[in-house]
DNA sequence: AATTTTCCATAGTGATCGATACGAAACCTG
DNA sequence: CAGGTTTCGTATCGATCACTATGGAAAATT
């Protein structure tokens, strides 16, 4: 991606945009967003009040970008794993090793950001709740996608409810999140995954036997 | 259980303790710990605040009684499944059924307040984090401990991991408390728990077949 | 160099947070 | 009734919340 960042004169910032945002990203991942309060960015961040606001409007839009950062920076794992052209049994297995591996990574907060970070809300922050569920939803979505995908490809029996099964999945990671956030080791959530793969109905054999 | 208040002097309570933290519970469970303020337990306990605090000490001391009464009222399930005297497959699939009951409630919160109390939480809340983690540490452990007894009675293979399975099965009831947060109907968190069950190996035959 | 534009640092805004001081009111024991 | 005790309602406490007004400093444009 090209930097079209607008050229125009005045003084330049005397910090970097996408570093501070990391550093508010790890911080809303680890507490939250109602429970990170300006005082915990700005030091975080190494910036003053009005060096947030001018860079990043108002909190909530500060979330909001640390939401996307995430999405680009830490989950590829997900995207790689539905898309890849593999068996549609393995395309879940990877989904699932790649969660498991991305919510105990050394030197990150534990569990998932869409998760950890606004389960519980005020009334004040419903919006950023909502936000979170929409991606909670989305990547619901996007296993249901694979799975329909599978099923047409006869990897899934027929009779084969992928909304349900994409439900439990979703749901599956939702709790190795926790689990990771309980502090539960990278092996013990591999373990977890495979487990969780056990429910998946046998690859049917297309030819031979 | 007897009620053994002290009946001493003084000018009678205008209200019902009981009632109030029923009313406190509910909204801690909706909002989590940190989310919900004096105002709002205030409008919902029908109280002024030095009501609260001469009946509850403090914010931190309400949840806490408010956690006691959520796992006294709302979560029997979860012992009358893993005591009652039936085979461990069984068991666990009270567990999980009475889970999507019992977090899908109609005119209950969503999920489990175990989950939802603080999953992320500021650095003055650690030690509520904590409390709640220890309770859902402990929902695992009583899940090992069914699982170890099925195992020496042979319901479950030798080779079989106890801990890991409890881990994972715990973990899928986490799991569910999101769902249903997202707003997972009670037949799909029923299916949700159908599908997990699969994952557990299956009964062993001890005569006949 | 003059002008424009943007950012910087200091200090502080009103609002809300959890928690209380105070004195009157209501009960029990003598 | 008087004395002791507890809760009541009212009015707030200091601390922290997210956020910003202000004015000078620094770099690009002219």
């Amino acid at each position: 991606m090209e930097n079209l960042e607008k050229a125009r004169g005045g003084r330049p910032r005397a910090f970097d945009p996408d570093q501070a945002l990391d550093a508010a990203m790890h911080l809303f991942w680890e507490h939250g967003y109602e429970a990170t309060s300006l005082a915990m960015l700005r030091e975080a961040m190494g910036l003053t009040p009005p060096q947030i606001y001018n860079a990043f409007t108002d909190k909530e839009t500060l979330f909001r970008k640390a939401l996307t950062r995430y999405h680009e920076t830490e989950i590829g794992f997900a995207l790689d794993a539905l898309s890849a052209p593999v068996p549609t049994r393995e395309a879940i297995r990877r989904l699932l090793q790649g969660a498991a591996e991305a919510y105990s990574r050394p030197g990150k907060p534990g569990g998932c950001l869409f998760v950890s970070g606004a389960l519980a809300a005020s009334p004040q922050a419903h919006a950023i709740a909502d936000e979170l569920k929409a991606y909670r939803k989305a990547s619901e979505a996007a296993i249901a996608d694979r799975l329909a995908k599978g099923q047409a490809v006869g990897d899934l029996p027929a009779g084969f409810s992928v909304e349900s099964f994409a439900k439990y999945i979703a749901g599956v990671m939702n709790g190795m999140s926790i689990q990771a956030r309980d502090g539960a080791s990278s092996d013990e959530l591999r373990i977890m995954a495979q487990t969780a793969l056990a429910a998946l109905p046998p690859e049917e054999q297309k030819r031979g036997a």
